[in-house]
DNA sequence: GATTCATTCAACTTTTTGGTTGAATAAATG
DNA sequence: CATTTATTCAACCAAAAAGTTGAATGAATC
């Protein structure tokens, strides 16, 4: 129906557990073992094992054996596909925030800073 | 557990969904009703007025009462906040993908940005 | 004010997800 | 080759999500 990607839907699901993202965070720093991962979690050490096997599903981590650990890796692809379906909305959003930034400059900012960036909260 | 920002998890379960993430670009075209948003997808009424519910949970729609349609549209900012969490990774994937293109082509390439906005890091 | 239109709420069912435990596999070590 | 270590598999359970239908609400129209 939608045309994107095909399992971007994988993709965010994946994203969308704490403990995943969590994994994610660690593996971004360095690569780790299955038992690495399981081992601060709260969590059995199989229910770990199948969050990692999410993610690797996800295509976000690699698995290479060696001897007998599994050693995990971040693969930043996806990560980068989902920078480019954020993209599509890109346009409109820095359009909005434009908008945003004049409003609030004609409203009360004698000498305004910018804020081009889009960090802070829209007006509610 | 995590620190983040605090429902970037209720962000990305939402994301989490073909027929949300099609209300989502249907939204980023122009503003719709509850209605609008319903009406080409294969579910009941209050089902997809279900999703749309997930999506101001989100804070990804608005909805405005005009008359007696709902005004559903498009609120940027929480995906500048996936984008921002993405960002995190930029080091990492950016250094990875860097790697990767030198060593695809060793012979002629342009030079590419390197971020280094190395900054939050999680703790754990 | 009764009717219609747009939408939500409440109650319920089905499917998916996140977790468990215990047995199975695979590689290194005694 | 029997044991230990690292991990996955299979079967299961509980909780959450996604869907349904039918009644309820709120605003416009007759």
């Amino acid at each position: 129906m939608v045309e994107e990607t095909p399992d971007i839907d994988t993709l965010f699901k994946a994203l969308a557990d704490p403990v995943r993202r969590n994994m994610l965070d660690r593996l971004a720093e360095r690569p780790a073992t299955v038992g690495d991962l399981a081992e601060p979690l709260d969590m059995s050490f199989a229910g770990a094992s199948k969050h990692v096997a999410i993610l690797v599903e996800a295509r976000l981590v690699e698995k290479t054996r060696s001897g007998r650990h599994q050693i995990c890796s971040l693969r930043p692809q996806p990560l980068a596909e989902i920078r480019s379906w954020l993209d599509r909305y890109a346009v409109f959003w820095t359009d909005r925030l434009d908008r945003l930034e004049t409003a609030l400059n004609a409203a009360h900012l004698p000498s305004s800073p910018k804020l081009s960036s889009m960090s802070e909260k829209e007006s509610e």
